[in-house]
DNA sequence: AGCCCTAATGAACACTCGTTCACAATATAA
DNA sequence: TTATATTGTGAACGAGTGTTCATTAGGGCT
């Protein structure tokens, strides 16, 4: 019958359902009745519940936001470095928003906890590459002397908190509305920010 | 036989199993067990396993920090406004670290977003309380002239978040040596934040 | 003493769960 | 076209789920 295709359904439904109702709340029948297939199919994509689980983890580890982000058309803000960061929080923020990392930061804070995610899920980890690339950009502000001096790591870890907290508050609800707030929000926090560290 | 004692075991248990393996991960026979009964006897005091869930909801709605964290003592510190932010956070930190605190909030973030958990359970409802205080102590900080003009709304929250984000590192690991690297943390966030808002 | 009421029991109910298996249908390669 | 490997089906498995119920045990009351 249909190919590849099976393979990758199965992923997208398992993400959707493990993200609304938790790992052990969402059922391997769920999954395959919105594949379009039998549950015993599932088993010749995968030999266990568990290893779709591992097989999203995996997909959205090897996910990189550094390109998506750091645009050059972005870099060329870097002279002004308070718009700078106003489009850099709000990019980020749109890529939160995408379906994809709403249904997995979902699951992220779902699972982070239980016996199933505490091996491979953690907020901090998730969150290791975005600081690397704050840290390098108060790094080079401070280096121009744009900036008070400061730890550029506390820096990062002050400066994307507040964005991951706000990505929270993006999930409750799809209201498309909520997306402008969120925005507004960010604004104000990036404004905040930086007049406690302009120099 | 014994009395009112079996009931608030039940919740006890409740919250510890619910908070390691979510509401729909955790079993009524666990729970039982745990006790020290058998299942059947559960439904001698809560008539279901939402009712249960929905008692623990409406326990720690009820409960309130004010009290236990702006007592008279620390009131006295705010003739120096950062040592008070300091040990505001502190206590607040030690607060969140008891065995009660951390279970519920593992089960805030892990329910937040399902469908018996979406009703009742919000972080940002979860913060209020603590945000309307910080939102009183920085608009008299503003009105005694001690730190700049800001919004003490946006103050409170640009607190308050990355607190919040530090207490999710707490729950991760039982590790006693945590809690002190978190203080560390905490004490470096309210230096950088006092910095940026003094006058 | 007897009575009531609360609480605990153990068996059973009707499901749902993840997973397996023999088998059939299809797509691909020869 | 035939052979083969892949992907699907339907039924079944053992175990676990939340919940109910008739029955029993025990403490507090008159």
């Amino acid at each position: 019958m249909k190919q590849q295709n099976t393979k990758q359904k199965i992923l997208d439904a398992s993400l959707d359902f493990f993200s609304k109702h938790g790992y052990s709340g969402a059922s391997i029948r769920q999954i395959a009745r919105e594949v379009g297939v039998r549950e015993s199919a599932i088993y010749n994509h995968y030999k266990s519940k568990e290893e779709i689980f591992n097989s999203i983890l995996d997909e959205f580890k090897t996910r990189t936001i550094t390109t998506k982000i750091l645009s050059d058309d972005l870099l060329d803000d870097l002279v002004n470095p308070e718009k700078f960061l106003k489009h850099f929080a709000a990019r980020l923020i749109d890529h939160w928003n995408s379906p994809d990392e709403r249904k997995f930061i979902r699951l992220l804070l779902m699972e982070q906890f239980t016996k199933i995610g505490s091996r491979e899920l953690s907020v901090t980890e998730h969150l290791t590459e975005l600081r690397s690339i704050c840290k390098m950009i108060f790094g080079e502000m401070a280096k121009h002397g744009v900036i008070k001096e400061i730890d550029p790591e506390l820096l990062a870890e002050e400066f994307t908190a507040q964005l991951f907290f706000i990505r929270t508050e993006l999930l409750s609800s799809d209201n498309p509305e909520k997306i402008k707030f969120v925005h507004e929000k960010v604004s104000r926090h990036v404004e905040f920010f930086w007049n406690g560290i302009k120099a």
